[in-house]
DNA sequence: GGCGATTATATACAGTGTATATTTGACCGG
DNA sequence: CCGGTCAAATATACACTGTATATAATCGCC
């Protein structure tokens, strides 16, 4: 707080003539970097749509880096985030999922947006230094005690693999899981099958 | 650091002859709960492993709330964790996968794992809340503004949809994705399709 | 120009992690 | 039993949080 008041040029607490605290400043700032999400409409290919949406999404969060820290230690839902899941239950709605399914379908995906990018953000070594940090670390990682792991690593030192992990992949498989779940006629038979716990 | 000492019945100072500082403690305490995340087996069918990690790590979450907030913010592979790495990988190219695809495979899970388990401990109301907190709030989602989730909101508030996410939901279509994927031969057209950014 | 309301400030307090220096206490060879 | 050694506990202090409270400055308006 004193930082941020020290870069209007002013003291910590005037800013509480214009923010109830801290938390409200945050919310603040969440909903205003939320319109950069790309928000669904209700026209159109809801595979796209969604795809879009989890694109914008992350490259928002890259952009600004201190945003999923604070989104999940803090929902609170103002005009701009409602607008966005607003317009995205209503784009599966209107393509044929129930309003129960709408919700499954943006928890997982925002799930993936949110876990992908945290540790993605998270992870202390840049890809450009995956090769070096692999070389690196690879006689700490015991060949008796972690072989595949260790082949792994080996895979980056040679160059076999660039070690660059996909947010297409998982989203994909999300994707056209439930492109398939949707063509079917039966769907309480080839609902993807819950489990308790 | 003081209550932790206090719980000991010392001071906050005497933590430090055992421990560097406070991540090092934290570092510690994720490796010491990760002995619950159940590792897979290189034998064994690979999607019921993955099930079973996910969903045992899942449930090490629910039980102790404080891991994952720390565990995305804080990476430091403990031996446990690298155990659990080491046998997530192990068992997916003893299946099939190539290491690189056993790794997009293993971030793909554990994004679903972190994000979802993040999303639930975060919300702000117990499911079994879901209904009161819906016919409280549907006041003020506005049916011209937000539709949809007005629309969604009176789905709860009737019974139609008792609101509760299924963890199940996201992991059984990666799983059933993932082993679409593999059984097609020729994978290089059947990829899911990557994008740029 | 003065009044009322908004905004800025000064000061203070209870927390936080931890650096530094000092004291305690347990063990051990003589 | 005695002193020496060394790990463990403590005392004190510092910089840094967010913010409660009380006071002062500033601005718009009649």
């Amino acid at each position: 707080m004193r930082r941020l008041a020290g870069a209007f040029g002013v003291t910590a607490m005037s800013l509480y003539n214009h923010v109830a605290n801290k938390n409200e400043l945050i919310d603040l700032m969440l909903n205003q970097v939320a319109a950069e999400i790309e928000i669904p409409s209700v026209d159109g290919q809801w595979q796209e749509m969604m795809r879009r949406r989890a694109h914008s999404m992350r490259r928002m969060f890259l952009r600004h880096r201190w945003v999923p820290p604070l989104l999940i230690s803090q929902i609170t839902l103002g005009q701009v985030i409602l607008r966005d899941i607003d317009a995205t239950v209503g784009c599966l709605v209107t393509n044929g999922f129930s309003y129960a399914e709408a919700d499954w379908v943006r928890n997982a995906i925002d799930s993936h947006v949110y876990g992908y990018t945290l540790q993605e953000l998270n992870f202390p070594v840049e890809p450009s230094a995956y090769r070096d940090a692999a070389a690196t670390y690879l006689p700490e990682i015991s060949s008796s005690d972690y072989p595949f792991m260790h082949a792994a690593a080996l895979q980056i030192v040679s160059g076999a693999y660039d070690g660059v992990t996909d947010f297409s992949f998982g989203l994909e498989l999300l994707l056209e899981g439930l492109e398939n779940w949707q063509h079917q006629t039966n769907r309480q038979t080839s609902v993807p099958r819950p489990r308790s716990g």
